[in-house]
DNA sequence: CTTCCGGTTTAGACTGTGTCTAAAAACTGA
DNA sequence: TCAGTTTTTAGACACAGTCTAAACCGGAAG
């Protein structure tokens, strides 16, 4: 039972057809739990083979996020990063650096949800501590 | 007392040197409670006077969020937007049309937040409560 | 009044991130 | 094998935002 098959069969679940660039994706995409971008990924993966366009990669991505195998999130520097971990969890983000971390702690709302929107549906509600560097 | 003193006097007390530029991008922007991208903004002060560059509108619109005059923030479709109402307040993002509205409702987090990585100061939480059109 | 000088604005080139398109390639089932 | 569908690909494109070097402006000094 090789990290491989545990990833095909994950995208079997999911209804995703396999192919060797799926395969190869949702390989670096779950080996750590972390979050990357578009290109950080294009990266990694051309590394190992030059088989994979940037194309596949952006549309991979999204194919994953649409059938909830990853989180997708978007901070202030306006790159969107894909989450492995696609249980409800807030994050926290740093201004300085860009950088953004998993927190594992649950913060739950207190109270109610406002009411929505008329014709909307609740998707998710998105929780980001936002710190800075201390001089 | 018309708004363009009340303006000046703002962008005064923030340590904003005036400008005519200044002026009528913040006169845009404090008018209505709303959301604004730069460009948007740039289109709104561009139909007024043929005078006011896009770097400008970028430069100002940093500069008045580093002076607490707005807040800047991000959400799904990568596109900054600033909003003039500064208080800490949850946000409600549509995920199909991009429109992105203020929850007045004030929703408070249940528990201590979580301990910061070494090293950093809490900025601000986001909250953002994500919906979907119903079909 | 003229000159200087710092801050401000400007046009336009540039970067980075993501999308689109049309064609090639790889499957699939008969 | 063949036709039809899905997937991948390269490269062009679009968009938001940044950078740069020059022009501009207003006040202080001479």
């Amino acid at each position: 039972m090789t990290l491989h098959h545990d990833i095909a069969r994950k995208l079997a679940e999911a209804g995703i057809p396999l192919t060797s660039q799926r395969l190869l994706i949702a390989c670096e995409l779950f080996a750590e739990h972390c979050h990357l971008s578009a290109d950080e990924l294009l990266l990694r993966v051309g590394s190992l083979t030059p088989d994979i366009s940037r194309a596949t990669v952006y549309n991979t991505l999204k194919l994953f996020s649409q059938k909830g195998l990853v989180q997708e999130l978007v901070v202030d520097n306006g790159k969107r990063v894909y989450d492995s971990n696609t249980a409800p969890h807030p994050h926290c983000y740093n201004a300085d650096t860009g950088e953004l971390t998993d927190v594992h702690q649950p913060l739950q709302l207190a109270g109610p949800l406002p009411e929505l929107p008329p014709g909307t549906a609740l998707e998710r509600v998105d929780i980001i501590v936002r710190v800075r560097n201390v001089a």
